[in-house]
DNA sequence: AATAAAGTTTAGACTTGTCTAAAAAATTAT
DNA sequence: ATAATTTTTTAGACAAGTCTAAACTTTATT
């Protein structure tokens, strides 16, 4: 049985490795959990002592198979979550990752399935991150960022980089949802910003955007 | 706010106030509680600096109106999440209560205002026990313990005394479920037995059975 | 290759919540 | 009313998790 402050370390360091390869610095930790470099070099040893993560002193951490596992089953159980708060409880998709930090802590198979089976075995989560199975696979689908998209190309609109509420919130304002379908329509050299077609209407878009939009080309 | 220890301190001196008038003993909290009396002494003067309870050394501990409110918001917490288990994840009466224990630190006011209507505002947990509503005030309805009724009298099940696993898994093997019509036919003096009618069924009901049932006399 | 800079670990302290053992107060019994 | 018992509180210790400051490695710079 993991602590919650454990389950923080495994999930950061879960994510921290999806998007970097190798081992994951004291300091990367640190950052993504808003804590000190020195606090996570004492968590680092109770996790290798737990055998959920391989650590050599100055030289990083990975997490082991069974770490792995672990923290997919809580990246499973948060993105559950947020699909309940969306679905059932008419929560914005901008509303729900706090609470999701809460209840991904809640302990009970039963439960995780049980929520799982109400919602329809959802694949992905209001922002379109993939929901592991009960092995921690993740079935993800071919996605690219809008700014990867050249003038006439078009997709459909299946995920966000960045899930904070201001991003969010600006994408509801410009009528940007999971499941549009986009054009590029022209794009602009001198700053990046791309001109686009979203349903019927016409929208600028900066380069700040378009990196954190993910579109499946069509 | 509260940590999840100063919660349960509080939802415990809630329920030991409800059923025994007077202020509540140190002792009396560390049996509910699991926990030594030195534990209960420290938890109590921290309570008291944050106006949740009124507290005389060895003159016991009493909770303030804040204290009340809060208590009664923990336990509204607790039975919604009961409620939901349920009547959504298909749990039984008998396997909810460990999860709603963790549940009902859950932080989020939207969270359990649209938990109770989606479960249709419920006034009572599957066990009978009446729900707080947002201000701590509770509905309670005029109910006695099947023990008091007399033979020949009538009334339907609406609660349970002991919440045990073993209690409410003994009641589903004899067919008591709340909401099912009770008929007293003998009592015996020997032992305060009874015998009871339950639909068309005749069962044999142990004094103790008797003593943690609740009746709505009709 | 030596040194400066950056990153990491250790040492020691602090907080929360718990415990045991001992002291103090309150209650019960004689 | 005094003694015995029970209850409650205090004192000191411990574990988890965090922090600051200092020491130590590694990496980068010249």
């Amino acid at each position: 049985m993991f602590s919650q402050a454990e389950e923080n370390y495994l999930k950061a360091i879960y994510h921290l490795e999806s998007d970097s390869k190798g081992g994951i610095s004291t300091n990367a930790i640190a950052k993504s959990l808003a804590t000190k470099a020195s606090s996570v070099s004492d968590m680092i040893k109770k996790l290798s002592d737990k055998e959920v993560v391989l650590y050599k002193k100055y030289k990083g951490v990975t997490l082991t198979k069974l770490g792995k596992k672990t923290a997919a089953n809580i990246v499973r159980k948060h993105r559950l979550w947020e699909v309940f708060l969306v679905e059932k409880l008419n929560f914005s998709w901008d509303e729900v990752h706090d609470v999701a930090e809460q209840l991904e802590h809640i302990k009970s198979q039963k439960l995780i399935n049980q929520l799982d089976a109400l919602l329809g075995f959802p694949t992905h989560d209001p922002h379109g991150d993939p929901i592991p199975d009960e092995d921690g696979v993740i079935n993800s689908i071919d996605k690219s960022l809008l700014s990867t998209l050249n003038v006439n190309e078009t997709g459909v609109c299946v995920g966000v980089n960045d899930s904070s509420s201001d991003f969010l919130q600006f994408l509801d304002k410009k009528g940007i949802t999971l499941g549009k379908k986009i054009k590029v329509t022209e794009k602009e050299d001198f700053d990046d910003s791309l001109s686009i077609l979203i349903g019927d209407k016409k929208l600028s878009i900066s380069n700040k955007i378009a990196n954190n939009l993910y579109i499946k080309k069509s």
